[in-house]
DNA sequence: AAAGCTTTTTGTATAAATTACAATTAGTGT
DNA sequence: ACACTAATTGTAATTTATACAAAAAGCTTT
């Protein structure tokens, strides 16, 4: 099976070709086209990573790239994104922001093709099976520790990331990567992973209570050794209610 | 004289078309394409408006819009907002910030066109001749008497709008619409049409003051008949400075 | 030339928010 | 019962924001 993309870049050489598994004509792609790339974070227990593929045909063959697709000439570019990151992880109802067009005119070595960045944070979960079907390789990366990239991928990365941070706390990207019911160190440990800084305890807390999206629950922690903390839930009604009225959150 | 634009959608609905003026191959638009489209916004004397162009064609004919076209095959996204900024005011070396890129599957009537979307904000010139060849009108419009628009232009000049206001202290798109010497009440009166909110005047001073990014001349105001207020200048580089420190500037 | 007008500029007292850090509390483990 | 750990609450000192008033510097009028 191969998809889209790899159709795409090689007829960008006039040729003619079949039309692929999705019945999606040939010359739709001709000469230029735009595609989607997303910047998957994933969350997990104080540990920011990005999940990258690693190609399998060329160009930039074996590197390592942000998963990506043409948009399809029936697709919106927000289902696009979702469709990537469903063919990857199987999460579906993820919320996804977009972050920004990268269109230098060489920045595919194949043709003009322009690319929408969009970003998610998520849980990294194990990966779809079907995942393997896209690229030699599919992996978790410590945000640290992220090789060179192919393309452009390196700035969009980048940006994304600045993105993230900046907008973390006035979207509700962060609201799937915490179960339903977590302590405030729970909460902070995300901000503080994310944002690359800590907070004194007493305080951070005492901000956050007064956003009043919180919503203290009656139950505790168990079995910890220590004073067990009380757990919380993301209310996103108030949430939604605050942005509207324009309130400005910030850390 | 017609441009791009018209030419793509009319191929839209294949058919062999020549070359246009700029001798872009017709064919590198079929059936799908990237269009820039641009919301210049205008600020003069406390009053901000934006500039619309009344289209000459279908789909839309009579209806005013946002200028825009479709990107050149060698051209960087950038270069066409600019190019578009230029061909209607002549203006040059005008900072310009992407907003987003609007790419509903039925937005445009004729094909898949998806468009990015960029905003700038401009001292309200007089258009250039050139501009006529655009469209049958081309005129500043007060902000709050925008008629109704093109495509989903409506929505585009409402996000940047926002973003706009979320991003002008942030980035320097301000520095083009006030006169090299100006005074705060002068920079006050900007911020305070833009945001359509008043501040106190002597606390906005000091927070300004407080940036550090105005430098005070020894110039002052002249044949006011009233005590003449001092003149500042904007200071780019210690701006640019601040904000790699990533100082968060906010009013 | 003095008094008045207008808007800029500076000042000040109060309230609110931020910060750093200490004290208390509620569990588990010994 | 006591020690241990991390959660939670508290508090004093500092900084920042807000509302408002006083002073100053030109021009205009008398």
């Amino acid at each position: 099976m191969f998809k889209t993309h790899d159709i795409a870049m090689k007829s960008y050489q006039p040729r003619l070709l079949q039309d692929d598994l999705y019945s999606i004509p040939i010359d739709a792609f001709f000469k230029s086209a735009f595609s989607v790339d997303c910047v998957i974070f994933g969350y997990h227990e104080a540990e920011l990573k990005v999940l990258l593929i690693q190609r399998g045909t060329e160009p930039f063959e074996n590197y390592w790239a942000l998963p990506g697709d043409l948009v399809y000439p029936n697709e919106d570019l927000d289902s696009a994104a979702l469709r990537i990151l469903n063919d990857l992880t199987s999460l579906t109802n993820i919320p996804i922001k977009q972050v920004k067009t990268f269109g230098k005119v060489d920045r595919h070595p194949l043709g003009r093709v322009i690319t929408i960045a969009y970003l998610a944070l998520v849980e990294p979960t194990d990966l779809a099976p079907h995942a393997s079907s896209w690229a030699r390789d599919t992996r978790w990366h410590p945000i640290a520790e992220v090789p060179q990239l192919a393309f452009d991928h390196q700035e969009i990365l980048e940006v994304s990331l600045e993105e993230l941070r900046s907008r973390i706390l006035h979207e509700d990207l962060w609201s799937k990567v915490l179960p339903a019911k977590f302590s405030l160190t729970q909460f902070q440990e995300l901000f503080e992973t994310i944002l690359g800084k800590t907070f004194d305890k007493g305080n951070f807390r005492k901000k956050v209570v007064k956003y009043k999206f919180l919503q203290k629950l009656e139950e505790a922690q168990r079995g910890v050794s220590h004073r067990p903390s009380l757990l919380y839930s993301f209310d996103a009604k108030r949430y939604q209610e605050m942005k509207a009225n324009g309130f400005s959150f910030e850390f």
